[in-house]
RNA sequence: GUGGUCGUAGCUCAGCUGGUAGAGCCCCGGUUUGUGGUUCCGGUUGUCGUGGGUUCGAGCCCCAUCGAUCACCCCA
């Protein structure tokens, strides 16, 4: 048994699944840049500082340090290293870490370049992340998210167009069965301030937010655990129990809430995002309001969203929501940004198992040359070069062996079509070209040749 | 961080109540040497995850350890 292997989560992308991950990639990218969104690449790295405090406490330990160079013990803490406390210590030897999101390091960049940017700022970016989490079905230690967010824009009509951006990817992916599901921070802010535990939002809101998985019963016990008394579970009860479509559903909410400002304002932002929304219309999406959506992350403060595929078992695909304040940490306040995120992995593991991947994704190289030897080499040379200019993928088979040996390579790597040359061919300068699929063998010229595989 | 399941050829796995390892696929060669995928014949492959223990004897039992996987927490 060999030793070598990649560190727990990691994994390798061979070519054919490297095919279909950038299907995925090119698809969102391109949707992307349909909404005016600009690319946009941070580093793997960033400094701890900018890290730390934006994802949790939860999120933070789930930060992958970076080890110092050098002597990193010179500046170690000497009270953390006696009394082995590690997460202590870590910060006296660690000053970078591997970003955990996109979100963060984007409001870094805008606000270490405030001056040059056209605000509003639309951009996208398409890189991994890193997560020092425990790794399971859908969960990876380093992963893909793409994400669109915009900063500089108070107008809902960004995150209706997120939602679309959400649509339109996942319909053009072949996703026909999921559920965008749409919430505002500012209802749960609401709630707890009206049974008077706005310090304990959090709290609250990770209890709710299981709903779906233990039901009822199961978050009213968890509240009960946190300390919440019986008058508080009465309201949330009412909020949880709470049925029917969705302006059934704002209604029931504003009865219960409009003493509440934030409340108030927030069921506003969501009457004017599903009618937006409805007015627009989805193509496969079904639009949700899920009061229950809580979304741990904590730099939200408005409209929140996560898409669920309904018929596989796995997380949430996407997710997203408003921040108002993100930049105001690296001292640029009042900026509000909303962005979403897609979970290419997760998108890539559901569409495997849903089968959606189109077939021909496999093929590269339309066309292999045979080689007999020498002779033919240099006669199919300057032809492969005019096959290629034409734009056709081709190559040829490095070294003369067996014939059989040629065709099983080009039919293992899926390629389409073989053209065979040998003294016959190059005397009458032609090319046997057969169809591997159907067996069928023409003799062409290399002009008919290049027509017939550009059309192909 | 907590708990469950599982580690046997490159891959998928079998191996009965403990008696010194198997199948299929893959790969390689052949089927008279310019035609793959289908048929037929032949061949290679393992310190049974690692370390210890029980036993006359362990892939199988016990302990430890590492790895994979699933669930919880949290999340894409």
């Amino acid at each position: 048994m060999s030793q070598i292997g990649i560190p727990k989560g990691t994994r390798d992308f061979g070519p054919e699944v490297m095919v279909r991950r950038n299907y995925i990639f090119s698809i969102i990218r391109k949707c992307f840049e349909r909404y005016g969104y600009l690319p946009l690449e941070t580093p793997s790295m960033e400094n701890l500082s900018t890290l730390t405090g934006k994802y949790g406490e939860e999120g933070d330990q789930l930060i992958f340090k970076v080890l110092n160079n050098g002597d990193y013990l010179k500046d170690a803490d000497d009270a953390a290293l006696s009394q082995r406390d590690a997460r202590k210590l870590s910060f006296s030897i660690c000053d970078r870490a591997l970003r955990y999101d996109l979100t963060v390091p984007f409001a870094r960049f805008v606000v270490m370049n405030k001056n040059g940017l056209v605000l509003p700022f639309k951009r996208y970016q398409i890189q991994p992340v890193w997560r020092a989490d425990r790794p399971q079905k859908g969960r990876y230690r380093e992963f893909y998210q793409c994400d669109a967010d915009v900063v500089g824009s108070d107008s809902l009509v960004n995150e209706v167009e997120l939602i679309q951006i959400f649509d339109d990817v996942l319909t053009e992916l072949g996703l026909s069965n999921f559920s965008i599901k749409i919430n505002n921070r500012k209802l749960l802010t609401g709630l707890a301030a009206l049974i008077g535990a706005s310090e304990r939002m959090m709290d609250m809101t990770i209890a709710i937010d299981k709903l779906d998985k233990v039901g009822l019963e199961g978050v009213e016990k968890e509240l009960l655990d946190k300390g919440f008394n019986a008058s508080q579970l009465e309201i949330i009860r009412k909020v949880l129990s709470i049925e029917g479509g969705i302006s059934e559903k704002l209604e029931t909410m504003e009865a219960l809430l409009s003493s509440v400002d934030v409340a108030k304002k927030g069921l506003e932002e969501l009457k004017y995002i599903f009618s937006r929304v409805e007015k627009v219309g989805v193509k496969k999406a079904k639009v949700e309001l899920d009061l229950t959506l809580a979304r741990g992350l904590n730099y939200y403060t408005g409209a929140i969203f996560e898409v669920k595929v309904n018929d596989v078992q796995m997380g949430s695909i996407c997710g997203g929501g408003r921040y108002d304040d993100l930049t105001g940490i690296f001292g640029w306040p009042g900026m509000s940004g909303v962005g979403i995120s897609f979970g290419a992995d997760r998108i890539y593991d559901v569409m495997n198992e849903l089968k959606l991947f189109p077939e021909e994704l496999g093929a590269t190289t339309k066309v292999l040359f045979t080689n007999f030897g020498e002779n033919e080499e240099l006669f199919i040379l300057p032809l492969l070069r005019k096959v290629r200019e034409a734009g056709i993928a081709a190559e040829i088979y490095p070294s003369a062996v067996k014939l059989g040996k040629q065709f099983k390579y080009a039919d293992d790597k899926k390629i389409p079509w073989v053209a065979t040359i040998g003294e016959s061919e190059m005397a009458n300068n032609t090319i046997a070209l057969k169809d591997l699929k159907s067996g069928q063998q023409e003799v062409l010229t290399i002009d008919q040749l290049i027509t017939k595989l550009s059309s192909n």
